[in-house]
DNA sequence: TTAGTTAACACCTATGTGAAAATC
DNA sequence: TCGATTTTCACATAGGTGTTAACT
């Protein structure tokens, strides 16, 4: 995992991550460093979201409680292949492989966008996973769906809770120090 | 080929491509509709970009005249891979395949960003081709070179000279008039 | 000088931010 | 009323234009 020390930061203060209807990028977003790969075979990669309890969670007093059971399972894709896939093991080596175009979203007719946005619901708690799959010639297998060959690796400072708007303001401050497109809202004081 | 009647426009002046060391986007640029694939077979599409003469070309007194032989042949990659290959047939045939953010440069050190740019030499005349390569399990081929399971199509409308610096004025106007990003240059007398 | 190339520039498209107001 | 969601907005990043002036 790439950026520790910054998700860590977050994670400090439960990371909450926006959804929206268009789809939202994640901040921080994903990137991983692989290595042990064979340089000259085949591999998909890609990033699924799981939920990490079965429950509400709702911000009261500054801080996050749970809150009654979440509803059923939900629809939706909760799968991204990574652009670069399929890839040989050399290209997943050679440089950092990053997930900064995923986008979150809480509109399930999404789930027709194959592999474009992930669907999830609201003020519910998530877990994501690295996939690391080898491609057989003739199996295909570009859906991406984790096979047997795959490895997974979860972190758990990259969980978060999906929000539609932020409630802890410690975690949108942060967003706004470190996200270059939230730079409109510093303070400019003795920045520089 | 879509978007016909803009390349004819263009045709009809003789069509200047600018090249740049970093690289610059064709306008108008390729896109093509596809029909009669196999569904589910797999296949990679590409553009090539290949001399239409031997010839150094002049701009002078408003009309573009050979001039001399041309170089022997020159290095560079001159293959732009789609982003999306290998893809199945039912893909390609979804929607129009577009070429927009190919890039041409003169820069030959580029070669080496492979199948990002192509390289081509200023005021020669070019011709691109479309390929669509059939992807037999087994054989891999995502270096896009041509193989003989595939398709080769050209459309003189999109030859090109390219330039470092337009050298017709009617194609610097057309440009200016049906390039979003050149809009800061049109002149705004009776539009809209 | 001349012709071709390069780099800096203003202006544009396109899209990612959280804030705030409106909506559900 | 209240909490959650959606929409609109000013402000940012990122990068595609031809022009112009400098360079070779």
């Amino acid at each position: 995992l790439n950026n520790y020390p910054l998700w860590a930061k977050f994670h400090k203060h439960q990371t909450e991550m926006i959804i929206t209807k268009q789809g939202r990028r994640m901040f921080p977003f994903l990137s991983f460093n692989l290595s042990g790969l064979n340089p000259v075979a085949h591999y998909s990669v890609c990033v699924d979201v799981v939920l990490v309890d079965q429950h509400h969670w709702r911000y009261q007093g500054g801080k996050w409680v749970q809150c009654g059971k979440a509803e059923g399972n939900m629809p939706g894709n909760r799968l991204y292949l990574h652009p670069d896939s399929p890839n040989t093991g050399a290209h997943w080596m050679r440089q950092e492989v990053s997930f900064g175009k995923l986008k979150l979203t809480n509109n399930k007719g999404a789930s027709n966008n194959v592999g474009q946005m992930i669907v999830l619901q609201s003020l519910h708690k998530y877990q994501p996973r690295l996939h690391v799959t080898e491609v057989k010639e003739g199996e295909v297998g570009e859906d991406g769906h984790p096979s047997p060959h795959t490895h997974t690796f979860a972190f758990p400072e990259t969980q978060f809770i999906a929000v539609t708007a932020y409630q802890n303001a410690d975690i949108t401050q942060l967003k706004i120090d470190h996200n270059p497109f939230a730079k409109g809202f510093r303070d400019n004081f003795d920045s520089m």
